[in-house]
DNA sequence: CCGAACCTGTGT
DNA sequence: ACACAGGTTCGG
């Protein structure tokens, strides 16, 4: 579910109330979603520490701990993680993790799709991730050139490419076809032959993800904010999900068509 | 590179 | 009963 936006705003609702917060109590209950090194504890390794940051690379959400130890936080399509001023808050069988703050309620991480994974970071939360994920696609050291350079090396779909995390992180299905239609590419358009269109996919991919940040997130059924709360940006989407509908630029229909797996949605007039 | 696999839930 | 869903990884 979450992509970049969603993660964003996720970190940005949950701050104000972990930040600084001291983890009294853990409970982690599937130990399928848990990526850990071998001997280590989960409760063990969280309980005691205070929330020392809260910070996102691509779809990963980074929490912090003292000792620049923490977890790197996956959502998968169906995550949530939310915090409830007091217990007990919405503990079910797809709760898979719960932290009690001294003095400042809990937090709840659900996934019912179980898709989600927390990977332990002993030393440097933002190194775990390795080169699983690529240079963010905010990341203001991006430029058309480097974009460029990381995705037309292949004959693969532009979207593909897109979709990558290891290139260029936090795109998804969603934001991946909206950036295609407002730079005018088709999703199917290989990624070799490019030459000279970097600069605005660049620009569109950003423009379409700094939006659904300022919208919250687009709620579609399952994603929520920190406290809970659906995005906005539903209503701000140009082709995803508007399959027969008019295209906002020509008035076309919207189409669909699967392209690596995934449902893709696209202006068959503006975009090539 | 595509399809399948991993899961549960929802809608037709 | 079947298709589909915001993701990632694996095998052929």
């Amino acid at each position: 579910m979450p992509e970049l936006p969603e993660v964003e705003t996720l970190k940005r609702s949950l701050t104000p109330h972990l930040l600084g917060a001291v983890i009294m109590e853990a409970r982690f209950s599937r130990r399928d979603i848990l990526e850990i090194s071998p001997g280590e504890d989960p409760n063990r390794f969280t309980v005691g520490s205070q929330i020392t940051g809260l910070g996102r690379k691509g779809k990963y959400l980074l929490v912090e701990l003292d000792h620049r130890r923490g977890w790197a936080v996956h959502f998968g399509m169906s995550g949530t993680m939310i915090h409830y001023p007091e217990a007990p808050g919405l503990v079910d069988q797809h709760t898979h993790v719960v932290w009690d703050l001294r003095g400042r309620g809990r937090v709840c991480y659900r996934a019912p799709r179980r898709f989600g994974r927390w990977i332990m970071a002993p030393s440097g939360v933002s190194e775990v991730l390795g080169d699983r994920v690529g240079v963010d696609a905010l990341d203001p050291n991006l430029d058309g050139d480097r974009f460029g350079a990381l995705l037309g090396q292949s004959r693969s779909p532009i979207k593909s490419r897109l979709l990558n995390q290891r290139l260029v992180s936090g795109l998804g299905n969603i934001y991946a076809d909206e950036a295609l239609f407002y730079a005018g590419v088709d999703p199917i358009r290989r990624a070799s032959t490019l030459e000279g269109r970097w600069e605005g996919l660049l620009e569109s991919v950003r423009g379409v993800l700094t939006e659904a940040i300022r919208h919250r997130g687009t709620t579609f059924s399952t994603y929520r904010d920190g406290q809970g709360c659906e995005g906005g940006n539903r209503q701000h989407l140009s082709v995803y999900g508007r399959v027969g509908q008019a295209c906002p630029r020509c008035a076309a229909l919207i189409q669909r068509s699967v392209l690596g797996g995934r449902g893709t949605h696209y202006c068959p007039s503006c975009q090539n």
